[in-house]
DNA sequence: CTGTTAGCGCGTTCAT
DNA sequence: ATGAACGCGCTAACAG
């Protein structure tokens, strides 16, 4: 006892000594460049290993040693230099993240999920816009690859149907997940969100409350989300007992002229459907304006419900009666989990290639209280 | 000249001999790591300088040597790795960027226009977002520093009034700029915004319409926007030749229960204001709303303008009179021009220290047809 | 307990 | 025209 506790006293009158003395000669070197343990190592007449060790606290280094090296990084100012560690651990610790479009709340959202789940594991996110052009997402994703992501979460754009500049990641081992516009295809990883529970809620609260010609107002032909939309509502009509009628179907580009296109096919005819199915709340805003400008009344006339949720209705004196959500939010979150396990699988070398994770969540309906 | 044909003529003989001997032996390895020169050079008994200079297609190296290691590397599916040039290079070609929330349309809007500008110099773009809090800002800060990402634009949070975490990037060269809500410093590289010549069109519009009674809702005290806008406010009553009334002066922490207090502050007396301006437009829909509750009619009873334009008005059947706009996409793109001069700077090595890179855009009035 | 060596993937002198 | 050797900063296997 009486040993040991002579061991560290003595101890710890060399460690003053040395620490006085470095001191004196602490002379930061802010010309340049950062210090590296080479640095630190030469100061202290050792290796670069055991400065290495000293720094991990590696129980192989004498407690002087250790605490000599930390005085001496503290002063220079030393800290590890990480991407020379990722560089040698062939990873990044960053994951890309691809979408049509940053302006779009429902993205912009989608990319919060993304980052917040990130940032609890230390991991650091990279975007890119597609821009909903299929030329972008390809330069992208080579760009991503070629930084060396350690995976990447896209969301297609519009134009997208082929899938080639994605295979061509599993050379690299980069893992994909897909998230709310996904390929049609069975062998991937990817979240997306069912529409038939949303629109069946829709169709049966306009059901119930009278409607018997509920029109649909559908997307670009070529967007995976148009067909499916349009698949379901056949299916919403048929299970309410309603008879599929093409006149009060449209369809828009998703631009403003086209959306307003779209709404006047349907009113101006003389038996125009009484409730309507939006694409989403964007073209909404234009029908309800254009339906205004008609004439009509909106919750009277004609009824609507709409994808997306946004947040503005709450705002609105003219509003749908509902719309249905799509959970950004937490599709990210899940696929970016996903990523996770994916990225952690390769980590582990575990090539037995885990099974095609995938989960459809369910949309719902929300209801907007009358003003 | 016919020697020259003959080489030319040999030449292409011997690379066909070779191309097929090669695709013979084609067996991609698709077993695990990627391929690097090394084994380029190993496959074809050359050392890695030869792999590395043919690749660049170096003048030095002869032209059947050059055309074979292509034709191996592009077997292999060979693809230089990024990272360990950007390690070499004490690089990433990354940027970082960090805001308050990208849930806000304003900051989502920043952000774009960092990528879009960064995506011209294929740069990468990695996000954090601080949500408003200092902890978080210097945590990522941290973060970014680790990554040694080659600059930082940044945002900051209400609650950030010290700046330690962001001097400390200056030993790692790592150059900052600020925008939007920048730092109270002169010693910074930034881009803002100058509320003045907006509002000061703000006021004179109101004055023009014959208000006298002209209100302020503003914000946070701790916010720097919150005293710049009272200041400004102060200078364009004057400007305009209205006394100071306190009484018609509000201000609210941004939630929704303080934007209504606010408000209510202001309609809740005899001398109530005929005009307001708004600390910003998510301020103003919660008057709005709490104003038309209250009885009154909006641009006759009371008439507001307030900050951010945000794109939801177009829809809206009430809105301001106007809202200012503050160009967050073009302070973004402004700043990240910027932060690559600074970075070009670093990379020649200019350490005589540009100049501050400062730049203060005005804000405009938007006006808003009435209905 | 500590030093030596090797290697990650590439570009770059400096020789030859 | 080509190769050998070095270095970027760090970790780790091996050798005392």
């Amino acid at each position: 006892m009486h040993k040991k506790q002579l061991l560290y006293f003595f101890t710890i009158i060399v460690l003053l000594n040395q620490l006085v003395a470095a001191e004196i000669t602490t002379v930061r070197m802010q010309n340049n460049k950062l210090p590296t343990i080479k640095e630190i190592a030469k100061k202290l007449n050792v290796s670069v290993s055991t400065v290495s060790r000293a720094l991990h606290d590696h129980p192989s280094i004498g407690l002087v040693t250790t605490m000599r090296v930390h005085k001496v990084a503290k002063e220079l100012g030393y800290e590890v230099n990480k991407s020379a560690i990722y560089f040698k651990e062939r990873k990044t610790y960053t994951i890309g993240v691809i979408i049509p479009s940053l302006a779009e709340p429902f993205f912009s959202s989608a990319l919060c999920g993304v980052e917040d789940f990130a940032g609890q594991f230390n991991y650091n996110v990279i975007i890119g816009q597609s821009l909903d052009s299929f030329e972008r997402e390809k330069r992208i994703v080579e760009n991503m690859k070629d930084h060396r992501v350690d995976g990447i979460l896209v969301s297609l754009t519009k134009e997208t149907s082929t899938y080639e500049h994605f295979d061509n990641l599993k050379k690299y081992n980069i893992p994909i997940v897909f998230f709310d516009r996904v390929p049609q295809k069975k062998d991937i990883h990817f979240v997306s969100c069912n529409l038939h529970s949303g629109m069946l809620q829709a169709i049966s609260r306009f059901v119930d409350a009278g409607h018997k010609k509920i029109g649909l107002i559908n997307g670009p032909a070529k967007m995976a989300a148009t067909l499916q939309r349009l698949e379901i509502y056949f299916k919403c009509l048929k299970e309410n007992n309603l008879p599929i009628n093409y006149d009060i179907i449209a369809s828009t580009t998703l631009s403003k002229d086209d959306n307003i296109k779209a709404i006047r096919k349907l009113i101006d005819q003389d038996e125009m459907p009484t409730a309507v199915m939006v694409f989403n709340d964007y073209v909404l805003l234009d029908c309800i304006a254009t339906v205004k400008a008609a004439g009509l009344e909106v919750n009277k006339d004609i009824s609507f419900i709409s994808f997306a949720n946004l947040p503005i209705w709450e705002y609105m004196d003219t509003r749908p009666l509902a719309s249905i959500e799509q959970f950004s939010y937490k599709q990210a979150s899940i696929a970016t989990d996903f990523l996770f396990k994916l990225i952690d699988a390769n980590n582990k070398g575990d090539h037995t290639e885990v099974n095609y994770l995938q989960q459809i969540i369910d949309s719902e309906m929300v209801n907007y209280p009358l003003k």
